[in-house]
Formats: C-alpha cells, structure tokens, sequence
DNA sequence: TGATTTCTGATAGACGTCTTTCATTTGCAG
DNA sequence: CTGCAAATGAAAGACGTCTATCAGAAATCA
C-alpha cells in the first residue's frame, strides 16, 4: 500500500521547493504564474489533499464556530439549543468550540449588531436562522469577506449571501400534511381548518399553499383561515371561537407555533363530538405530550437533530476549505404516537 | 485561552517519565501498580484526552471498515451498498477505507467463513447483519479477541456478541404500522391482512407483534398471516388467492419483502373495487415508484443512511478507544408520496 | 549595465503522539 | 549482600503541515 502523497511529493513532482508549493496551497507571498501552475498541476496529477490532521496539530486549530438563534417564546428554538449542547461532547475530541448566541427573535437590528460583533472575534464558522431586514446583509458580508462561513438554517435567505442552506422545504412539510389529512379521510368528505401565525410569514404561507396544493384535487374543502401569530393565548381563543362555529370541520393543520393553546382547545371538547384529525409542527414537548395523549395524531418534525449534524458537517468542511459537498433538503419526519423517538429497547443492556 | 494537556503534562502531574506515562496509556511493557495508578489519577485531574489527530498521524494511521453485508435478490441491501459506497467520499478524507463483503443470505457458515478471513487481515472494525447460526459466534469472538470492533446493524443479536447493535426497533415499526392504518380506518371497521416472510424470521415476527399490539383495542380486525418468503413471484401468487376470496379485506401490512410481486396484484385490482390501505417497508425502488403511483399508501423506512452513518461514528469512536456513547434506537421514518426525499427544491441553485 | 524588485530555495523549529533503544534504578529472592 | 528481573527514565526520530527567516537567483526597470 503507497502513502498518500504529500507537500513534498508536490514539490518535487512539480519541480520546485517545498517552500513554493506552500505559497500556492496556503496563498501567502508572491509566486510566479508559472510556479502557481506546475504547482496546481502536481497537485492534481498526484491527487494530493491535505491531511487536515497534520494541518491542525501544526496550527494548534480549534474550529470556532457560533450559532445564532433568536430569543424568545418559541419551545423550539430552545429544543435547538439543547440539541447544541449535547451535540458538543463528540465534537469536543474534535477540537470544535460551538458558541450559542440568542438574539431577539424577528430584529433585523439585533441579529445585525449580533453578527458584526462577531466578526470582531476570531470565528470560523456561523449558522443562522435566516430573516430578511434591513442591516443584515452587510453584516453578512463583512463576516464572509472575512472568510467566515455563513449557513442559512431552518429559515432561507437569498442564496448569493449565504453558504449553504440547510432545513426542509416548506410546501413539501405542507404537502405532508395535506397527504396525511387526506389518508385519514379514507375518501369521506371534510373540511379542513389551517392555522398560521401570519400570512407575512415566509415559511409559514409555503406550508399553507402545500397544503392546499395537496388538498385541491380531493374532495376536501377548507375553512377560513386562522391567524394566530404563534402565541398560544391567540390561538386558544379564535380557535375555540372558529370551532363552536362551525361544527364541519374535520380536521386542524396548524402550521406554525403557539400550539400549546390548541392542544387546551381540544383537551376541553365536548365527549360527545368526534375530535377533528389534528396536524402539528415540531416535536417539541407539549406537542409530544399531546401525541402520547392521544389528542392529536400527527407531528409533522424539521428533525433538528438533522440539521445541526448536517451544519455542523458543512461549517467543518468549508471551515477546512473542502468543495461544498450539495446535500438534498431535509425532508420533514412524521411522527404518530407509536414512533416517537427516545425509547429505548427494554432488551437493551450495558455492555460487557 | 489556556492550552488542552498533553502526555507531557500528564507525565509532570503523575511524577512519572513520559514513557511510563506511554506504557501505561498504550498498554505496552510492565508499569507497577503504583505508578499505573498515578498515571490514571493524573489523566483523571488534568481531564486529558489524547488528541487523536496528532496520535493518527504518528501513526499514520488509516481507518479500515468492513462492512459485511447480505447477497441476494433483496433489493434493500443493495440500497445500503450504494450508501455505503457514497458514503466514502466525505469518509476519505478522514482516512478511512470501507470495504463492502458480500456473503450469501442467511448461511451462516458463509459468514463465519468470511469473518475468519477477515480476522487475517487487519481489520479495524466490522459491521454486520446479526444473524444466528452455527460458527458464527465463534468467528466473532475470534475478531473481537483480536482488538476488532463488531457492530451488528439492521439484525441485532445477542448482546454479548457484538460491541453494540445499530437499527430499529422492530415491535416500534409495527406498532408504527398499525397506528397509521387506524388513522386511515378513521375509526370505521376494517380487516387487516399481515404479509411476512417467515414466522421464524425473528425481526417480522416483532412487526407483526407491533401490529397485533396497535390494533388490539380497535374495532379492526386481523385476517390469517400470509407468509410470502420475501419472494415476490411467492407474494404476488397467495396474495392474489386471499384478495378473490376475502373482498372484506380493508388493510394490508407487508413487514417483509418480495412486495415487487404485492405492487402487482395491487396494479391489477378492478377499478371497481376500493384499493385497501397498504403499508409497506422499506423505500427501495419499486416501493418508492409504487408511492409515487398512489399504488400503495405508506412506506415505513428503516433510514439505512441513517444507520450507516451511525455505525461509522461508531466504528470509529471505538477504533480511537472512546467509550461508546449510548444513542438511542433508530426511529424508524415515515413516507408517503409527498414527503420522498431525494428532490431538490426548484429555487435551488449553484451558490456563487 | 547596475539597481531594484520579485521570486525561489533551503532550512529549522514547532504541534502532540507513537515507537524504539539503552541505560539505569528498584524490588525481591536466594 | 549478591544477582537477576522488573520497572523506570531519558532521548531521539518519525508523521505531515505550518510558519518564519534568510540568502540567493531571476526578472524588471532605469
């Protein structure tokens, strides 16, 4: 079995010192175009790549990275941050430092300061939740000028101004929804009520619009929609309203957050009334209680855990000037009360 | 920013020279008691952990994987082939090598015969489909006593066998099954007709008891199992023979394979007569266009991708002698036509 | 042509661990 | 107390890359 090639193998395939073949890899000093060349070249004939292990031991490298999550009522965002910190033990043999910076939620403004004090120290790395505003793609591109990676997660921006984006395809969490709706229907006729935390939500109108697409060829209807801006008050009261209006509806896809106060909805009907199939994003815990309850049937998941592997993969690989590697979306998981995650097998013992 | 410990200091802080400090991490030469014990309170106070990256590269160290895998007309395991394959990549530049064995399906003697080869060779690791039979434990425990880690995906066995077991967990797959077919009855009565392979193929039998479990307190009802041997020409044939005789059928829950010949009857059925809920594992080919033809309803999807990238974790973190973290099992994964993975979202383009 | 620049080569010391060699000390049995 | 084995220490050269320095060569300009 040959060795991999190495710098001096490039150097002296390429014809000069080790010393050049260095200026060209790491671009420092001046080298002449046609060093540049034959060194690109032994490069690639060789099929040279650093061995980023030696790398990081000469540089003494620890990867820095920092992730930008908003602040604020929202159950999710904090189970992102948990996910975070379990996710750090494994990458800590990996030398990876992963710093969690929570801004307010939905301010340009404040994830704006945020990112440019972090282009301020020294960080290899940053994932954030993608919003639009003012301020915020300067910053963005004072970090990247600085040779700082940038994810989009969960949430896209424009694609010049980030990385990479990494989270699901709305429509396709809607379309889930509106399959899984349909499947409980069984081909009977009903009227479906969708609920979003607002209409100028980005995400939230392509899950809606997934949702009717999937539903218009059906014989299913749906009701007017329902605004609840992610506060679950919100949505316990003008959903408690809507249902004892209108006692057709056969089912309930909320696709935004707040959905605690729609669960007390449905804990307090009537015995009596058949409760309407119920379809909900994110497993975070009340929605899991919920499921194991029975109040609802399904919980449709961005899987973070996905995502926070798959981000931190990509920092690390841009982080080490790897190409991109172009992964697919991630597809949004759906959970009923019999596969929820996190149990483990009884038959399962310590090993010897 | 205070710098991690190294052997150095850990020989400093035990009061011992550094190659006892190396006796003792690495096993080799005899160190007395005393010092051992040192050494390990040093490691112990200090929190040392050997920086692997400096360690494999004196070493130069290349991973080597094994991973053995079924042959046969199953289509599945070819799907974890081409993952495995594609998992290189990314895999390379960490220095690791896979190698993908195939031994006939259900032989045990061919396994065991192809670990003893393996044992020969040097081997870092081997991940497995467990299955039990004559040999093979010894072979096994042949490749263990040599320092090999042996993992056991997909089929797990017993536990003292193997290092850890990667996969789902079958009665949760069946349970899973079962609770979306409820939801598709929507609480109309119905008749579920169970498909396996074989009632003495441990993992379908544990589906199949997932099942049963799930639908017990329901109004459905199960009708007599057909098994189909995992073939599909098997399948195709008595499925037939049930459907004409048993129009009261309203489900069917395949857990094992050979469903290329179930897609057909179902093609086949008179327009007239209302397809039964169908419920299928695996996404392989066949399955996936048979979803996407609204032939059949449900996938449940064991995420092979999912499990590969576990094992290699996992193969990996045993080769650098971590302790091996405890992951919970795989959750097996839902899929319905709307949410296939593997489409990338239109909006997508090549970053700039 | 000479005086600059711009490139290039040679070399050496890190980084933290592995591996081996050789000399020395310690413990224990006789 | 001697002698032998076990235990320990000291040291040095790898592994592949980074970083820095300095002298010398080549190209450029006047």
């Amino acid at each position: 079995m040959k060795r991999a090639p190495t710098l001096v193998d490039v150097a002296s395939q390429a014809g000069v010192s080790y010393a050049t073949v260095d200026r060209v890899i790491n671009g420092r000093g001046a080298v002449a175009e046609k060093s540049r060349a034959s060194v690109l070249k032994a490069v690639a004939d060789l099929g040279y790549v650093r061995n980023v292990a030696a790398a990081n031991l000469a540089q003494r490298r620890i990867y820095r990275f920092c992730f930008v999550i908003p602040e604020g009522t929202n159950t999710f965002f904090d189970r992102v941050c948990t996910i975070l910190r379990n996710a750090h033990p494994p990458a800590g043999t990996d030398r990876v430092q992963i710093a969690i910076e929570r801004v307010a939620a939905f301010d340009p403004a404040a994830l704006a300061h945020c990112l440019t004090k972090l282009a301020q120290i020294d960080v290899d790395g940053v994932a954030l939740v993608g919003i639009i505003g003012a301020g915020v793609d300067d910053a963005i591109a004072a970090l990247r000028a600085k040779g700082v990676a940038v994810l989009a997660m969960i949430s896209d921006m424009p694609a010049p101004q980030r990385d990479a984006y990494i989270g699901i395809d709305n429509a396709t969490a809607g379309r889930t929804a509106g399959g899984l709706i349909v499947l409980a229907h069984g081909g009977r006729a009903g009227r479906v009520l969708p609920i979003i935390g607002a209409i100028t939500a980005r995400d939230h109108a392509e899950r809606l619009a997934g949702l009717r697409e999937t539903l218009a060829p059906t014989t299913l209807t749906t009701a007017p929609l329902v605004e609840g801006r992610d506060r679950h008050d919100v949505v316990e009261a003008r959903l408690r309203a809507v249902l004892a209006a209108d006692p057709q509806i056969t089912a309930i896809y909320s696709a935004g957050a707040g959905n605690a106060g729609l669960i007390r909805v449905i804990a307090a009907l009537p015995a009596d009334r058949p409760r309407p199939v119920i379809v909900l994003h994110e497993l975070v815990a009340h929605n899991r209680a919920a499921l194991e309850a029975g109040l609802i049937d399904i919980v449709i998941d961005q899987r973070p855990e996905e995502e926070i592997t798959r981000t931190l993969a990509l920092l690390r690989s841009l982080a080490d000037r790897h190409p991109l590697p172009d992964a697919p979306l991630i597809v949004p998981a759906i959970y009923i009360r019999e596969n929820l995650p996190g149990t483990r097998a009884p038959s399962e013992g310590p090993a010897t």
